[in-house]
RNA sequence: GGCUCCUUGGCCGAGUGGUUAGGCGCCGGUCUGCAAAACCGUUUACGGCGGUUCAAAUCCGCCAGGAGCCUCCA
């Protein structure tokens, strides 16, 4: 089996990946909270995600890919009376709390759909899992680093880095982070100010709670991830990832859980994408500066100069490093655009190559060149610049100064196959033609022969005059020695 | 303020010591009645200053600018 090499944050470096339990690798993300629409920020980590899930599948593991909704709104903020941020959106809208969660679920759903992301083998619920994230409190009350406090539950930051080191994942100390907490209201209740929620005491108003042993409440902001991903993936599993904004405190925070409840960190690498931005800027909810995908999909914002096909979009995500930030803007996604399109062209062009005894052409190391790219920390870019460079191989072949046999052609097409389609999840430009009957076409092709005959008759006014209709309608014309095609937008 | 990271040609974006990344755009060409499309070819680079080295975009130091996290966030 090929080795994939992977940049672990936790140690900082590129490793190879080492499951486990061969062939069986368990990879747990970090979903959305489905209190919104989704937006170009949720697109990354899904095709990020996506994509190692494809490689680890074709290069022969089985994956078990466990992706969450959140759907207990995180608290707005750290105070006591901060309010959950699905039941604010619930009660704005008159609804219930599970409406808001259905609603932005399937939105969410339909947009990965859209950019091909493949669905997780298991997607958990926070409010599905109620009964283990209580009994996982429950184990870190017994393994005395929690307490309790006014029926919410805390855990204890301060007594678990006497014995382990919080802040392993982010970097930090826990010194400096003490020197540097701001005071907030409302916490009075923990010991120390950097100790977090492992249960919370609702107030009575508060639309989503559960019974539990403590008071009526809501699990801590961090605790469903631990408690899924072990009863999905165990109490060890290989990877873990999700954006990097979430890496402290959230994933810290996940560490110190596990590693109490169990004497484990839980995670052997924990990957992490970086951010899309907007004018440099991170685009994120609670900026206020995100497109959402629906948004891209239909051109519907002020920002966009024009509707960006799915596939665009993923195009785009890809042609960036998943650990890079990726800047937002009309011009970069216009280039992903028209250098995608040209790709697919060749993709389909292959099939007509004329073929000869011998290739001038080395399909196998364009092949070991494009496994060594994907396999080195995902890198997508170099693997999408090789296709471009095979791209320019194809139409030297179809040019006549490189030549190609039979076995390689086949070789060919099955490599771009395989790396566009299957592996870069790429789908080619749909055949719009299906969508319209039989007779657009043919009125099309009619109107074309017309301008065909006029040409002839050196009628150029009506020739344009025809082109000129048709282009503005969105039908692409493209004129060639001996007729013409056309394509309708 | 603390921690982490970034600064590459008109734009996007790879690249960790020595060989053209790549895309888009621009420009030139082929094709065309003219265009468009397509194809061929071509151009500009490593924030600043110093250091290490035979050799640095790549390593080290300083400076400047920017970002993320430190509150929920992908």
């Amino acid at each position: 089996m090929q080795t994939v090499r992977i940049y672990n944050t936790i140690t900082r470096k590129k490793e190879d990946f080492i499951p486990i339990n061969p062939p069986h690798v368990g990879m747990y993300v970090c979903g959305p909270t489905v209190y919104g629409e989704a937006h170009l920020g949720h697109a990354r980590p899904s095709i990020t995600f996506d994509i190692l899930f494809r490689l680890l599948n074709h290069i022969g593991y089985s994956v078990r890919y466990v992706r969450n909704i959140t759907d207990v709104g995180h608290l707005e903020n750290d105070a006591d009376d901060g309010e959950d941020k699905i039941a604010k959106k619930a009660r704005l809208d008159q609804v219930e709390p599970m409406e808001i969660v259905q609603q932005y679920t399937l939105n969410y759903h339909e947009c990965m759909r859209f950019l091909n992301v493949l669905p997780p083998s298991i997607e958990p619920r926070a409010s599905g899992h109620i009964i283990e994230q209580q009994e996982y409190v429950q184990r870190i009350l017994d393994a005395g680093f929690a307490y309790e406090s006014n029926g919410s539950v805390y855990f204890d930051v301060e007594k678990y880095n006497k014995s382990h080191n919080y802040g392993m994942l982010s970097g930090r100390n826990i010194e400096d982070m003490l020197s540097n907490t701001r005071s907030l209201d409302g916490q009075d209740e923990k010991h120390g100010p950097l100790d977090f929620a492992l249960w919370k005491k609702a107030k009575p108003e508060h639309i989503m709670q559960w019974n539990s042993k403590w008071s009526k409440g809501f699990p801590g902001w961090h605790l469903e991830c631990s408690a899924m991903g072990e009863k999905y993936l165990g109490k060890e599993f290989d990877i873990h990832g999700g954006g990097m904004d979430l890496m402290f405190p959230h994933h810290e925070c996940e560490i110190a859980q596990s590693t109490a409840a169990n004497g484990s960190s839980a995670v052997r690498y924990w990957i992490h994408n970086n951010m899309i931005t907007i004018n440099g800027q991170k685009m994120g909810k609670s900026l206020g500066n995100f497109i959402t995908l629906q948004e891209l999909f239909t051109g519907k914002h002020e920002l966009l100069q024009q509707a960006y096909d799915p596939m665009t979009i993923r195009f785009f995500i890809l042609q960036a490093h998943y650990r890079s930030t990726l800047d937002f803007s009309n011009e970069a996604l216009q280039s992903a655009e028209k250098g995608m399109q040209r790709l697919f062209a060749g993709f389909n062009t292959i099939l007509e190559l004329p073929t000869h005894d011998t290739s001038t052409f080395d399909v196998q190391n364009l092949k070991n060149a494009c496994y060594e790219a994907l396999l080195d920390d995902l890198n997508t870019p170099i693997l999408i610049s090789h296709l471009f460079v095979a791209l320019k191989s194809i139409q030297n072949i179809a040019a006549g100064t490189l030549t190609i046999t039979e076995h390689d052609k086949k070789e060919l097409h099955s490599l771009f196959s395989v790396f566009l389609c299957d592996l870069l999840g790429l789908l080619p430009p749909e055949a719009k033609s299906e969508e319209h009957t039989e007779l657009l076409n043919a009125t099309i092709s009619m109107l074309l022969d017309e301008r065909v005959e006029a040409k002839q008759n050196k009628n150029f006014a009506k020739s344009d005059a025809i082109r000129d209709k048709l282009t503005q309608l969105g039908v692409r014309i493209k004129d060639l020695k001996d007729g013409y095609e056309f394509e309708i937008q």
